[in-house]
DNA sequence: CTGTATCCAGCAAGATACTG
DNA sequence: CAGTATCTTGCTGGATACAG
């Protein structure tokens, strides 16, 4: 679907929750853009997630798993190591977050100057 | 700035954040999607914006306009009424956030079809 | 019409420690 | 290494009423 409203309806606005419900919160997007570069273990992200708790970590990597945005692979490893993966589905997102990476850089710039 | 990135930096993964903390929350997205189709008053917004408050549209609107995103206007009018407008340099995020809302339908066919 | 005031519940999320 | 368990707090945001 091509956007083509001239005003917003009640089920665009809906559809719109539903993707941020899906995106948002503190960290998703975040882990979704760290993922978009490879595959990254629990520890990695934990490291390139800046300030992201275990616990938080793993409830998010869940949630994104069960949406089908990242996949979750056992590594028949010793120690076991486990790798996460973004999906071709979810790299539909990845340029719609760099553009929201650079428009930050760009309003960073804005207010400041201001 | 073009993301032309190999990894994903610490620099990026905090502007990335400020990007997530100047538009995310359940509601500032949508408004600003409504705001792109025109003006609207203070009503409008809380008719269209489907379940906020008129305490938390409030505070939205507040936060959106203290970062330049969009413009509180008052008109000479009786009763008075109030305006708001988004700012050219919000502009740039139209086209992001109507990526994000075609994803989000994708993304409902893509789950229910499993 | 355009908000603000008040009160309140729920949950996201932080700290920390611990397990397989 | 890859998480889970527990405990606690702070804020988001809901309901409702009221004010300029």
């Amino acid at each position: 679907m091509q956007c083509t409203e001239k005003a917003p309806s009640k089920e665009s606005t809906l559809a719109l929750r539903d993707t941020i419900e899906l995106l948002g919160g503190k960290w998703r997007i975040c882990i979704l853009r760290n993922l978009s570069f490879g595959e990254m273990r629990f520890k990695d992200l934990q490291e390139t997630v800046i300030g992201i708790s275990p616990k938080v970590l793993s409830k998010e990597l869940q949630d994104l798993e069960q949406n089908r945005l990242i996949t979750r692979t056992v590594n028949n490893t010793k120690p076991v190591t486990v790798s996460y993966a973004i999906t071709a589905h979810a790299a539909h997102t990845v340029p719609v977050i760099n553009a929201l990476l650079e428009f930050g850089l760009l309003h960073r710039r804005k207010i400041k100057s201001t």
